[in-house]
RNA sequence: GUCCCCUUCGUCUAGAGGCCUAGGACUCCAGGUUUUCAUCCUGGCAACAGGGGUUCGACUCCCCUAGGGGACGCCA
């Protein structure tokens, strides 16, 4: 840790020098995959004494939110990984945000398109589409056919002055493979006919990942990229670009993917993933920390509790297993326990306040709990639901006075569906989906909402709905709901039923 | 479908050719401590995907098969 070339200044400072970087895309809630490959590129740039970057991939203008940015920051600060250049920290390689980079990358196009190496492309996403389905059926790796491959410079130019919308794409060898290392399974070759002719350049003039991530890698310096597994298969479009802008390859360490229980790559649908989840839900950041680090990787003396120090301190790439691992909240229960146990009376007390049972966190409760209250002692029974992970179902409660069975399992079903596809949380959208789907079922709005109600708080007494839901947040609500459907016991086959009935509803909205 | 990656108990993992009768942890089961519960302690169940090689000797090296996963977007 105490590396001598620390306090070297950039100019004489060895090429060795360890520069990892985490580039979240700041489209949704923070991700735990996030995190974990925070924590690795954390852990090894600490190991060598180097430097950790946060980078904001904001490359997709119409997902990306500065919402989910914060909550990105708020995460990585909760979880006490702190970047040593990045937003809000600054550097010397900024800017740190792609959406204000845009000239830097303009500027590396023009210069692939000097040499011939990328070139302007017209071609519509109709057909774009079509000629991907038709590949696809014939049992291809869908790629861009080369249309407008052969458009005449002037032709081009013509097109471009008219105002034309079109992309940049990069070329790539019809022929041959691409031959390249990974830090963690040596040799990989890919041949170039599974390679698409990549977009680099939006219509919208914003960067696709491929161009930002080669671009800016190379010029904040990166040494080492620790991404997730999910990327092997672009290193070849990487690799293109850096052979073709003359520059070095950093260090490629693909980590294997955190997995579902059915071993399927860890998703929003199937488990709670934002980390603001696990924050909420009550786990301590170091435990979470301390499991995914076990995930995938083992100190050299098995001990399983350890801190982010420690893992740094003996972080070594060679110990990185390779399985997928499947992310268990069972074990990482455990694992919680034996932290919050080990607290002093006071620190456990801080740790109680600092999570929920304070008066920043109930504020926005307060109007709707004072009005129904006679002693101060209802305050409790009144919050119950909405201060832990999970409530207390009964299928019981769903009984209905006048809603079938059907219609309940319908409703949860439907609605959830409908909030796993919610990028935002928002009030009115949350209330909006609710009458859509209501006034489809035919039912009252209240109707709609009972069971909903129920898989919320386990009972039909309770605080407002949405209220409710936009203070738990998206992945505590979608969890609950999630129970409640499977309480009520789903078959397969009527699952499927479900899913297709949603689907036809959606596609019926439009 | 095409290409790429992966494969030790149910789960997370140790294991870098003989130390393996395959170790630890979670879960589960049994017993003990505890007024109850939880904690804690003790014990137990449980795995090298299959088949070929290489070798005096394979969990460890190579090949094939099977299974799992990922990628194939003007998303990242």
């Amino acid at each position: 840790m105490t590396n001598p070339t620390d306090s070297a200044s950039p100019q004489t400072a060895p090429p060795t020098a360890v520069r990892t970087r985490i580039a979240p895309s700041p489209t949704g809630d923070p991700h735990v995959g996030t995190a974990y490959m925070a924590l690795f590129n954390w852990a090894f740039a600490k190991h060598h004494g180097g430097q950790f970057v946060v980078r904001i991939e904001d490359t997709d203008a119409a997902r990306s939110s500065s919402a989910s940015e914060t909550k990105i920051f708020d995460a990585l600060r909760w979880l006490g990984l702190s970047w040593d250049e990045g937003p809000i920290v600054g550097g010397p390689a900024g800017p740190y945000r792609q959406s204000e980079r845009l000239p830097i990358y303009r500027e590396h196009v023009d210069q692939l398109i000097a040499a011939e190496q990328a070139f302007p492309c017209f071609c519509t996403s109709q057909r774009l589409d079509e000629m991907r389905s038709q590949q696809r059926e014939r049992g291809e790796t869908s790629g861009y056919d080369g249309a407008c491959l052969g458009l005449g410079a002037a032709e081009v130019e013509q097109r471009i002055a008219a105002g034309e919308s079109h992309v940049i794409r990069m070329r790539v060898p019809t022929e041959g493979d691409c031959e390249f290392r990974d830090e963690l399974r040596g040799e990989i070759s890919i041949p170039f006919t599974q390679i698409d002719m990549q977009v680099l350049l939006k219509a919208d003039g914003f960067p696709t990942y491929h161009l930002a991530v080669v671009v800016d890698d190379h010029l904040m310096g990166i040494t080492h990229v620790i991404r997730g597994e999910e990327w092997i298969n672009s290193v070849p479009k990487h690799k293109l670009l850096y052979d073709y802008f003359g520059w070095p390859m950093p260090t490629l360490v693909h980590m294997p993917l955190l997995r579902n229980p059915d071993s399927s790559k860890l998703s929003k649908r199937k488990n709670p993933t934002s980390v603001t989840y696990y924050e909420r839900a009550g786990y301590l950041p170091e435990a979470l920390l301390n499991y995914l680090g076990t995930m995938g990787w083992s100190m050299p003396d098995e001990r399983e509790i350890f801190s982010i120090q420690e893992m740094s301190e003996h972080f070594d790439l060679e110990r990185v297993t390779l399985g997928g691992p499947i992310f268990d909240p069972v074990k990482l229960g455990w694992l919680n326990g034996q932290y919050l146990r080990s607290l002093s009376p006071e620190a456990f007390m801080q740790r109680v306040a600092d999570w929920a049972i304070n008066t920043d966190h109930l504020a926005p409760l307060v109007p709707l709990i004072q009005q129904r209250t006679e002693r101060l002692a209802d305050l409790a029974p009144q919050v119950d639901y909405l201060l832990g992970d999970r409530v207390a179902l009964t299928a019981e409660a769903f009984a209905h006075k006048k809603m079938t069975p059907e219609q309940c399992v319908a409703a949860l079903h439907h609605y959830s569906s409908a909030l796993d596809e919610l990028r935002i949380w928002d009030r009115e959208v949350l209330v909006e989906l609710a009458e859509g789907l209501a006034k489809h079922q035919e039912l009252k709005l209240s109707e709609f909402l009972f069971p909903i109600f129920i898989a919320l708080a386990g009972r039909s007494v309770a605080l407002p709905v949405f209220d409710s839901m936009v203070f738990l947040g998206s992945d505590l609500t979608r969890v609950r709901l999630r129970d409640g459907l499977q309480l009520l016991g789903l078959s397969k086959k009527q699952t499927k039923k479900l899913d297709k009935a949603y689907l036809a509803y959606v596609q019926s909205t439009g």
